[in-house]
DNA sequence: TCAAGTACGGATAAATTTACCCGTATTAAA
DNA sequence: TTTAATACGGGTAAATTTATCCGTACTTGA
């Protein structure tokens, strides 16, 4: 496991937020399972650009920084489910705000993020 | 100049909000040159722990992504400032409500994200 | 018994981002 | 004439993130 060298800065909200929300399949992440998309194989499968690993990666980060829960029945073959928090559940309205930016100024932005 | 090996995904609306406004120091960037610290010297001595090249090239990124523009008065001494774009200035009620959410959780995060 | 489904994780490579060190040029003031 | 201030950028190292490849264990159905 990875383990960092310098401290994360959390001076202002805004880094906390980055800091949980960052991550390239985070928000695909958070999004597909406050749709009912809660099981791993099943996100695999709505998310296949991204391997198995890196998505379990990010689910655990998700998890450890009190966004997710997850719930493991234990059972043989495994089942395993992720929830929201409520803390995660208060993440949502913030997403959608952020994404309707992005669509409203789509045609802009696609041109200069492009390359 | 480092050159890009993977495409950029711009999907949702989140994506290109992000896109926008990461790297470390780009929301501080943003924000200080809302509260009027515009001039690339002041920018440097306002967010220290920066070194004066990495902030130079993320006002360079957040230019190219129409976020800020340049104004370079073209004298000796040179005298350069940065303004928001208009696409800039909407990005500040974003920016906002963002680092509400994170100050509003400030006491679960802090011990969540750290280390 | 073999293939496919469930789920997890170590080790390491590749990609990307951030930091550091070097240097350029001009002007005003000490 | 040296020092400090203005500003910019190449080259490369270090840190971090993401991807790839390996393997584990158990169960159900063909």
């Amino acid at each position: 496991m990875y383990k960092r060298k310098t401290p994360v800065t959390v001076d202002c909200g805004l880094h906390l937020f980055m800091e949980v929300v960052n991550g390239k399949w985070k928000i695909n992440l958070i999004w597909c399972i406050y749709n009912g998309i809660i099981r791993p194989g099943e996100l695999q499968r709505k998310i296949p650009n991204a391997t198995r690993r890196v998505l379990e990666t990010q689910l655990k980060q998700l998890v450890s920084h009190g966004i997710l829960v997850k719930k493991d029945y234990e059972t043989k073959p495994p089942k395993v489910e992720y929830h929201l928090t409520e803390l995660g559940e208060s993440l949502i309205p913030i997403i959608k705000s952020t994404a309707k930016w992005g669509e409203e100024n789509r045609e802009i932005l696609e041109k200069l993020v492009v390359n």
